[in-house]
DNA sequence: GCCAACGTTGGC
DNA sequence: GCCAACGTTGGC
């Protein structure tokens, strides 16, 4: 079981967008790493959703339901891949940046280092440490 | 293969 | 609205 944390700028496909669906597909990814992330996703992998741009924070957790296929969105279908995600449950309070960047322990986080990074890993711990600060 | 120019992302 | 970071493009 791997864990992932995927942006989204609420804007264009917010949390509440995705769960009046409950399933649906993580589409438009255009950049290499991030497609390699999305390839690297296996069924029921975790994933924390979050809000870019606009009070940017953690709110969500999803799971995965479908792992890589062929972005229909793309036009070389074959060098894009979207995956399917299913909602589990929004954080009882959203997550801020700002306090995740008080974090000494998640200072080393692809979200803080590579801040264009659209889908990227975390580690279990540290997935457990933003998913724990919903209760801060 | 190098690198300058340019476009995009995203925090503030 | 500004600007830093960084990925991509294209000339050489």
């Amino acid at each position: 079981m791997n864990y992932w944390l995927v942006k989204s700028e609420p804007d264009t496909y917010s949390w509440n967008d995705f769960i009046q669906k409950n399933i649906d597909r993580w589409d438009g990814v255009r950049n290499y790493t991030a497609r390699n992330n999305l390839r690297s996703m296996e069924l029921n992998d975790l994933v924390l959703f979050y809000h870019s741009v606009k009070k940017p924070a953690v709110v969500g957790i999803a799971k995965v339901v479908r792992t890589h296929y062929p972005d229909p969105t793309a036009t070389e279908p074959h060098t894009w891949v979207s995956v399917d995600f299913e909602a589990v449950r929004a954080l009882t309070k959203p997550v801020s940046l700002a306090l995740i960047k008080q974090q000494p322990v998640l200072a080393t986080i692809p979200l803080l280092r590579l801040s264009r990074l659209s889908v990227m890993p975390l580690l279990p711990a540290e997935f457990e440490y933003i998913v724990g600060m919903e209760l801060w």
